[in-house]
This record gives C-alpha cells, sequence and structure tokens, in this order.
DNA sequence: AATAATGTCAACCGCATTAAA
DNA sequence: TTTTAATGCGGTTGACATTAT
C-alpha cells in the first residue's frame, strides 16, 4: 500500500497539540488563510497543507460553532438529508457555524439511531415497525407519515436524482422543476420550506448567515440553486 | 475491579473538480 | 488543449471514552 504524503515525508500527523493550534491561528491571523502547501513551512508546522486547512476549517476558525446540535438544527439535518443525501457540505452549508464533517459525524452517530429508534430507516425513511407515539418528538412528527411512498416502493439510499456516476450527478435534476412535486411525491410530510427555517436559525444565532462560496450559477445543480436561492 | 463491547469524533485518505500555467 | 497544482469532498479509520458484563 502507498504510504501516506505525509508520512513519507517525515512530517507529523494525529492530533494537534495546543502549541500547533496556535502557531495555525497566529499564522492565518496574520497572513490570511490559502496558499495550505506552503502555509505549514511558513507557519514553522511540521504538518502537510491538507492537515493544516482540515484543521483550521473544521475546528480553529473563529466562526465554528461547538457544542451540541439545537432540535431545529437536528430537524433541519434529517429533512435535507432526505433530500440531499451524503451531500455533508452542502447540508453543513445551511447551517451556520457547523462543518460538514461534524454534521456527518452528528448524523453517523446520533441522528440516524434517533431514526432507527422511532422506527424509520434512515437509509431510505421508510418504517421499520410501528413507532412508538412520542409527542413532541419533532423527527417522528416529520416523519410518521413519510416512511412510505405512494407506490409502496421502497425509496432508494439516495436522493432519486443522484447518480452513481457522479459526472452525471451534477446534471441530474433539472430536477428542480419538478423537485417538491416528486420529492413530496416520496416523502409525504417532507417540509420543503427550508429557507423558512434557516431564518429561524441565523436568527436566534449570534453568527452571520451561512456564506457559500461564490460558484458560479451556471456550475450548481438545480438543487443547488435551488437551497441557495 | 477487570475486561470486553460499543460509541464518539478528530483526523486521515483517496478521488474529483477547479484553476492556473 | 493538456498538464499540473491546489482545493474540497465524502468515506473510513483509530484513539479515546463510556457502558455493559
Amino acid at each position: 500500500m502507498r504510504k501516506p504524503f505525509c508520512e513519507k515525508v517525515g512530517l507529523s500527523r494525529g492530533a494537534w497539540s495546543k502549541q500547533e493550534d496556535q502557531k495555525l491561528i497566529d499564522y492565518i491571523n496574520k497572513y490570511g488563510e490559502g496558499s495550505w502547501r506552503t502555509l505549514p513551512q511558513a507557519a514553522g508546522l511540521l504538518r502537510c497543507g491538507k492537515s493544516c486547512r482540515l484543521r483550521w476549517m473544521n475546528y480553529l476558525r473563529p466562526d465554528i460553532k461547538r457544542g451540541n446540535f439545537a432540535e431545529d438544527e437536528e430537524d433541519l439535518i434529517i429533512k435535507l438529508h432526505a433530500l440531499l443525501g451524503n451531500r455533508w457540505s452542502l447540508i453543513a452549508g445551511r447551517l451556520p457555524g457547523r462543518t460538514n464533517n461534524e454534521v456527518k459525524n452528528y448524523w453517523n452517530s446520533h441522528l440516524r439511531k434517533k431514526l432507527i429508534n422511532e422506527g424509520i430507516d434512515p437509509k431510505n425513511r421508510r418504517l421499520t415497525r410501528n413507532p412508538p407515539l412520542m409527542p413532541g418528538s419533532s423527527a417522528s412528527s416529520s416523519y410518521n407519515n413519510s416512511a412510505k411512498n405512494n407506490n409502496d416502493e421502497p425509496i432508494t439510499t439516495k436522493p432519486y436524482y443522484v447518480s452513481d456516476n457522479k459526472s452525471d450527478r451534477d446534471q441530474v435534476s433539472d430536477a428542480a422543476s419538478g423537485l417538491e412535486e416528486e420529492e413530496s411525491s416520496c416523502i409525504p410530510d417532507l417540509n420543503l420550506d427550508l429557507t423558512m427555517r434557516i431564518g429561524i436559525i441565523s436568527s436566534s444565532s449570534s453568527l452571520p448567515p451561512p456564506d457559500p462560496k461564490p460558484v458560479p450559477e451556471y456550475s450548481r445543480t438545480s438543487t443547488e440553486l435551488l437551497l441557495f436561492r
């Protein structure tokens, strides 16, 4: 097996020390983000650029929101995941201060289980059994009626417009036109008014709204256009 | 109290995409 | 147009913590 780049050139790996964090923060505060390849040496770090970037993006950035996910956030992740599948960066983009890694981890360790406990298969959102009646449980209220599609066919793990072929995926959906209609037929109770939910989250937070990178409109998928509108 | 099993999450890897030369 | 470098993404791993036996 090929050795990882960091290992080959004798760079450190694994958990970051406080000193390393501080060096990275100091450097970026002074010179800004970017040039990740040359940054480690310039900042006096024995890390590869990729590792520095990851550390900064996921943990050191000042706008990162740490701590437990609010119920609103959980709800939104569940809904966005139903819509987008494992496109974590898109999902995280709608959650101010959350990173794709954090959202992904939270989904895998908490939300998947939560859905399972409520009798919902997180892969296809079908009922796996009669869920317990849990008044006030937002996820169950969203999904109790939505576990089956109209044809009683299994809903695939991926959203219907996500192809296995990644290059196809982005052309995928002109879907947008019929997205809400079709999606809601798969997941009837899915609240697609995500913008409104975002508004609620954003306004309850001191953080600024998410600032998606300036991707040219033409390169966005229809779904992205829909979400970023 | 010791050990095994399970859960969590930070970090890594490899690949795809984009930008620059 | 092609090649190369940089960046971003999702899947996976592994160390550590917690819970069960």
